[in-house]
DNA sequence: ATAAAAACTATAATGAATTATGATTTTTAT
DNA sequence: ATAAAAATCATAATTCATTATAGTTTTTAT
């Protein structure tokens, strides 16, 4: 035979239990499932989540299933200009985008609860070394076409810009931000970076007028108020202390 | 008497159990101390710091005291060119790593334990919406000065740089990165930014030197090992996971 | 077909934060 | 000076994740 009924077992038990979770994520709209709930509705002993993915943090990693990810993130876009480079770090940006805002009813609860039981693990899950080679390809791109001057490091670079997407996307995280804002906000963070880099006046230009029509649509539909909403974090304040 | 009995023994105790967690932390190099032994550091029943602070988290955000800091850093950097709004704003960004770095022991635990309790918590104690101000000062003398156009919302502007900055300040906290490179990544964020808010050629050639400098600087000191060290992070890898 | 190896399972135990309970001490207002 | 109010305290209970134990079933290699 070739796939050993071993391997197959294990590969029905964990999807299984990755489907218990992400039907618990969905059934409860948040990702505070017990470790026995999620095995009595994978129908598996308390142990097998362990088993396999070590801890509760590790079945939640692998409902986010970052390699399945990246192979979906390699085709994304191609219908982006494949001559401007810049234009292609920003697709790739909208594209992070998405993929979390299609189905946000799974993502954010489980990077939610991820990000306590792992505080590494948002930015782990972006910011792997793969997904840095996608930054950086635009940016590459760029430097070919004289987009961007050839004294930039391109990894480096794509490394701020990276770093910049997933402040915004931490803030979704937490449900400070809405679905729109988490796209214009990445779309204003992005296009200062591009218009930094820029060595061209047209991309500059271009870019920054980016930037503009981000920041005036986003107090259009939203306002100062989703800014500032948040009082000053004292601890009086935040945990009602006397 | 003009402060009540009760109020000076609350505060008297609330300090006792600040100053022990400080202790502890110092002590053990992370703030991974129990509540137990917090109590018996301070000397004051277990249930105390719970009255007072609610919570590990709660303790744990008073000793970062957003209050008092915010005092201090409103007295920051006098010594900027008062003229240059974009000066001010790469200053102030440099006062905020100087805070951390600082005294990194008890900085850098505490709020990598609190990230875990209270995943927002770092967000928290730099995005309250006074720090917003501070940020903002810098970019309001550049409008003021010409620098940044005056289409440019300032504060959306400042949010925008602050969030790249807190990215940098969480990579820090988790111990990926040492004081040296959170001092290098802020200076390569923030000085894109300011290149490519930048209206004047001058100032934008001056940051954009800047940003090339900081990553000839992180070339040189660190190589790209610092940033291409963690492989991708799967279940498989992370986990070890069969 | 059968013994060894591998996967599971049920059950109980551990460790840490947090809550609940009820008693005791300290302050305050009279 | 004393009763009511407010703070503290000691102790036990609760809730989860995670581990440990030891037995049972399924696969595999012979």
């Amino acid at each position: 035979m070739e796939i050993s009924k071993r391997a197959q077992n294990k590969a029905r038990k964990k999807a299984q239990i990755i489907k218990a979770a992400k039907k618990l994520v969905r059934k409860n709209g948040n990702a505070e499932f017990t470790m026995p709930e999620l095995a009595s509705e994978a129908k598996v002993a308390l142990v097998t989540p362990y088993t396999y993915f070590q801890s509760k943090a590790g079945v939640l990693t692998e409902v986010l299933d970052p390699s399945h990810a990246l192979e979906s993130a390699s085709a994304w876009s191609d219908d982006t200009d494949h001559d401007d480079g810049l234009e292609r770090v920003m697709a790739f940006a909208r594209s992070r985008c998405d993929r979390y805002v299609q189905d946000e009813a799974l993502y954010r609860p489980v990077l939610y609860a991820l990000s306590k039981l792992d505080p590494d693990a948002t930015a782990e899950a972006e910011q792997a070394d793969d997904w840095l080679t996608l930054w950086e390809e635009g940016l590459t791109l760029a430097a070919k076409k004289g987009q961007i001057d050839k004294s930039v490091n391109t990894i480096l670079a794509a490394h701020t810009v990276r770093s910049a997407f997933v402040a915004v996307l931490e803030r979704w995280t937490r449900k400070s931000i809405t679905n729109d804002l988490l796209i214009l906000e990445t779309q204003m963070s992005v296009s200062l970076h591009l218009a930094g880099l820029s060595q061209k006046p047209k991309d500059r230009k271009k870019w920054y007028q980016v930037f503009i029509a981000s920041q005036d649509q986003f107090m259009r539909e939203r306002g100062m108020a989703a800014l500032l909403a948040s009082p000053v974090i004292t601890n009086e304040r935040r945990y009602g202390v006397a």
